[in-house]
DNA sequence: CTAATTGCTCTAGCGACTAGAGGTTTAAGA
DNA sequence: TCTTAAACCTCTAGTCGCTAGAGCAATTAG
């Protein structure tokens, strides 16, 4: 049986983190030791690191709790899970779109101004007035 | 002078956030009617816009209240502005490649299954697995 | 057996808002 | 001038996904 600490340790998230996600129903209710201590098995390691990696993958944990669900219900069709990660591919699809804009106008930005004073500041100039190039989100 | 709506409607920043940049001192605090209803002048709008593009582009509140600062003092030299510019164009590139590698993984998980039942469906396992392809944060 | 380490619960805070309750002011029309 | 609808006010609490700290208790290595 694994402590909390070797849980982080081997996955990576924080021991608050851990604890945090058993509150909210993520992770389930670990057994305890005689002293009161969380005790994990190998099947609550793996769990965790499903929601590290999931988390890393963006997913959001009410998103992390419905592939959980769907993976304690064996028998039933995966078109839910794969209805979710396409969706999640479509928000970072248009969050690198959205991004690459604000690259655009940024780099512009950074680069207009050489050290001249506030009042004729290019940067600032370029914050103040939305022209070309903008990116409304 | 405007109304607290009127400039929600220019800017399209909401009028409770207006309110939150008042009380957290972003921006300035607004003048009042006999009945204590905010009024701005044009010169709170063209704030408001600034904070809205700056916002926009990813800068923090932090930073934006930096920016402010700045134009404020109008006769120093800009070069604060520009490294805040610069360490935003760092930050959303870092993100960019971040996102990127994701979208490669996502787009191969979410391509992987065609209708499985959930105990072998392949989106599951390649969140369970991070093998090949994976972007830690 | 002691001391270091690791764990526990609880509360509060972060950023950047958003939502709702319950009341007041303002502006336009009759 | 009066009424009424729209816009406004303050205040509290909630969102998401954690993170930090206080003040203790349990465990483990030497």
């Amino acid at each position: 049986m694994l402590r909390i600490g070797k849980m982080a340790r081997l996955t990576g998230v924080k021991i608050p983190t851990i604890r945090y996600y058993e509150e909210i129903g993520t992770l389930a209710e670990a057994e305890r030791s005689a002293g009161n201590q969380r005790r994990y098995d190998a099947s609550a390691l793996e769990r965790l690191k499903f929601i590290r990696h999931a988390r890393d993958l963006g997913f959001s944990l009410d998103d992390i709790r419905s592939l959980i669900d769907l993976h304690n219900r064996p028998g039933d069709p995966c078109s839910e899970a794969t209805e979710i990660a396409e969706r999640q591919l479509v928000a970072v699809r248009e969050r690198i779109a959205q991004l690459l804009k604000l690259e655009a106008e940024l780099s512009r930005i950074a680069t207009a101004c050489d050290g001249a004073s506030a009042d004729n500041c290019k940067v600032l100039h370029a914050l103040a007035d939305p022209k070309n190039g903008d990116a409304r989100r």
